[in-house]
DNA sequence: GACGTTGTGTAACCATTGATACACTACGTG
DNA sequence: CACGTAGTGTATCAATGGTTACACAACGTC
């Protein structure tokens, strides 16, 4: 897998956790399967959460946004066989959402209402197990961020996105456009066009209409 | 309580939970109260984790540093009667420590061998929903990091600053340096003696020597 | 093909932040 | 008091990043 040369640090968090199977056979029994389209928001930061998703096949983006510039930041995705944290927390502490929530793709998933999950949670020792795992996953990829948003300057955190992009796809080209990158990491699509500009002119990748090839 | 004008929101992070009586007294039946003096490294990045530290009085710091400048970024404090989640990650995950933690101050802390708590927790319910109260307010907290971080400027990361601290502390005026405020925003001295003469210029805020007063 | 929409390139400008350097003050210790 | 150290003030310069504005290309739709 081609690694763009700037960055030679390898990411040390692992992929965030997948359900184990019996727990995840307990939520097909028990919920109902939804498919929703892409773009749909699922949850609007101040939301109550009531019902607690599970991904079955898709992708949701958990992010912040910023109110007076509109500028958003990337959270964490939600990805096959995977819960949303934010979510649990919200609905376990009786808080409205911190975050937003939208579906990048069109996503298969099951909800379980908030209620059900927090007794399985607190009575059954395999779902307390699997939550503390979601956490510690999740709380590392946060601690990582930080450091990112704090020492990394914009062109170094582009250049490890893309990495990460190429590694989760399996291949090193990829689809996306400059506007979606900005909102993963915070910045505006003007900031992002000319850092990877300027990457292709170091001959480090290729860019094309929603379109970047590592090389 | 003095709150500097510029910042109208409150923060919306409960205070981190206290480990509750029960278990607090089995904590300090296992193990043993240990002294340690300001300002003693207790964990380095890269160090193996084996005895997880409760504060029964005193204050840790746990951050990050960037190896390259030497920058810091405060991850969170473990105060009285708390303990340090990073810790218990560790060394659960039987994974290197991804921080380092410093005492601020005088602490006394109890430890309990990281085999011991994985046990205590894997086992008891109360010591199970304890580690995920933990878990739920650290993870709150870093999204607060992390929405700051992303969003606001160093002034007003400075401004929260303070009036956190005010209202810990309970009064108006604090004792710290530039060099530590700078430690925990991961920014340099430099910056912040700049941006702290401009708010006290503005009459919001009074320097002195190791010590700054909130108006 | 005309049109609107989306995505990109780029210039110009400015505010913020970081780096370096140096002066000066307060403080503790011998 | 002489000295070293820690804390602060400040100037200068460079790099980075955010904003605005505008041009143009690719794409889908009528």
């Amino acid at each position: 897998m081609a690694i763009l040369k700037k960055i030679t640090q390898k990411p040390t968090t692992q992929p965030s956790s997948h359900i184990p199977e019996s727990l995840f056979q307990t939520i097909l029994e028990y919920g109902s399967i939804t498919k929703v389209k892409a773009r749909t928001q699922l949850v609007t930061c101040g939301d109550e959460i009531t019902m607690i998703p599970f991904v079955i096949e898709g992708r949701i983006r958990v992010f912040k946004e910023d109110e007076v510039t509109g500028r958003e930041v990337l959270i964490y995705h939600v990805l096959n066989r995977q819960t949303c944290i934010m979510s649990i927390i919200s609905a376990l502490r009786n808080l409205p959402s911190k975050v937003d929530a939208i579906t990048c793709i069109d996503t298969t998933l099951v909800f379980i209402p908030a209620t059900v999950l927090n007794e399985w949670i607190y009575t059954k020792s395999e779902w307390k197990n699997y939550a503390l795992d979601v956490f510690m996953n999740r709380y590392n990829e946060l601690i990582e961020s930080i450091e990112s948003l704090t020492f990394d300057n914009v062109e170094t955190r582009i250049v490890k996105l893309l990495n990460k992009m190429c590694e989760t796809a399996g291949k090193t080209k990829i689809q996306i456009t400059h506007q979606k990158i900005a909102d993963l990491l915070g910045t505006t699509r003007v900031v992002v066009s000319r850092i990877l500009k300027k990457i292709e002119n170091e001959g480090q990748i290729v860019l094309d209409r929603e379109c970047i090839t590592v090389l």
